[in-house]
DNA sequence: AGATTAGTATTGTGATCACAAAAATATTTC
DNA sequence: GAAATATTTTTGTGATCACAATACTAATCT
């Protein structure tokens, strides 16, 4: 049946208030972001319906709007799958998040109240609890949840999409982030952007969070370390 | 039938090796960008697709696509709609270009080598003819065509779906850019640019990137200029 | 008359079917 | 036995249908 090798989804809970198509997107979306499915291996429409219990219509549906997102690739065959990670692209998704990131914070600081900032102080407590139990699953989510209050606060946000998009291709590596790094580091730049917040200076704040993502990273120091970790994603299973 | 106004396509040539669904995308993809279609009015499926003579299916998956790249939007209704501008808005998105773009042009910088320098300034000239001839309409491509021209020298390149994104967000403010500005202003920024990629001068080029796209909305310098823009866009037609 | 309600038409979602293109498999040829 | 060819299966695309939810219209009521 498979000749490559099966996909192992974690289902979430499908919520009545929402549409089959929407879940499968969310269920898929979840599987790239944690490195579920092998790069480059195809994905077919029909196997991913009989696999999610659907009709293959809302496959369909998921399957383009990921396409659009730049979290699956479609080659010429019309065949769908992840795209295949090397070192360039790695570095290539590394710098444009610094760039877009760095930027999305600096546009949303003027906008930071005390309400937000309780809220960064609280995901950041969280995440610190969370990986000094040895939790390493969740700080991934929680990092992003993180970084996405912070850009969220200016309410005329254009570039959080952009900003998932990168998160999505990057997929498999912000787990492998999140795992590698010391609790002192995360906490030490998070504190140093919610104090740069607390001061209003932009600069220090584009300095935290350029750092904070360069060292979230920094488990593929040398060239050839990241090669094994891209070769270990893409080969894994 | 149309409680709104009606919609107007130009019909690009359908070409048999591209499916129907491209070729919907296509159109749809030309129309939001020339601003042929109202900001908030509902687009329908079925009603496009007896206006483009296709089965409702291709549309679907058309809209579905622009949707994800912010070129629509998607309503809690699940009425989908070309999103309406704001001044806050339209200058996060000016602001996101010159982050973005500035960063890919650098990114870019050390892999153009002289047939793309080249080719660089054949757009330049052609968009120095195109303009004198009093054709504004082509302008706009052109100029598109010049910028990413530059970002794809960059062989690894990551950033382009995006940058291209928010040219699809900015839609209709890009052709009224290109019929506004001079044509010394345009040629000089571009000849600014290519002479700090001959020398190599990362920055040069950031700074020149810059203030070509902001000098190109210069057209609406002040916040009521801008607002005046923003009401023609949205109530014409 | 203006607001509310009942009825009607239209819409997005999802399922199923048909078909040509592509992939995989089986067969033949040298 | 390996390469080329023929056959079978699978796949994406597109069309059509059913249905519940939504939007629209007409009738009713205060």
């Amino acid at each position: 049946m498979d000749k490559n090798s099966p996909i192992e989804f974690t289902l979430a809970e499908r919520d009545a208030s929402v549409t089959i198509t929407q879940w499968v997107y969310a269920t898929l979306r979840n599987a790239v972001m944690d490195g579920q499915i092998l790069p480059g291996r195809a994905l077919t429409i029909r196997e991913l319906a009989k696999e999610l219990d659907v009709s293959p219509m809302p496959v369909r549906e998921a399957l383009r709007q990921l396409a659009a997102e730049n979290a699956l690739e479609i080659q010429g065959n019309r065949r769908v799958m992840v795209p295949k990670m090397t070192a360039m692209k790695f570095n290539e998704l590394c710098q444009a998040r610094m760039a877009l990131e760095s930027h999305a914070a600096e546009r949303a600081l003027p906008y930071i109240d005390d309400a937000r900032l309780q809220a960064l102080q609280q995901i950041d407590a969280l995440i610190d609890d969370t990986q000094m139990a040895g939790d390493h699953r969740p700080v991934s989510a929680l990092n992003q949840e993180f970084h996405r209050t912070l850009y969220s606060a200016n309410p005329h946000q254009v570039t959080l999409p952009l900003i998932e998009s990168l998160w999505l291709q990057l997929g498999p590596f912000m787990r492998l982030a999140s795992a590698h790094l010391e609790v002192s580091n995360q906490v030490d730049r998070h504190t140093e952007a919610m104090a740069a917040i607390e001061q209003r200076d932009a600069i220090a704040l584009q300095l935290a969070i350029k750092a904070d993502i360069r060292e979230g990273f920094n488990f593929a120091s040398t060239p050839e370390l990241l090669q094994r970790f891209i070769d270990q994603s893409n080969r894994h299973n």
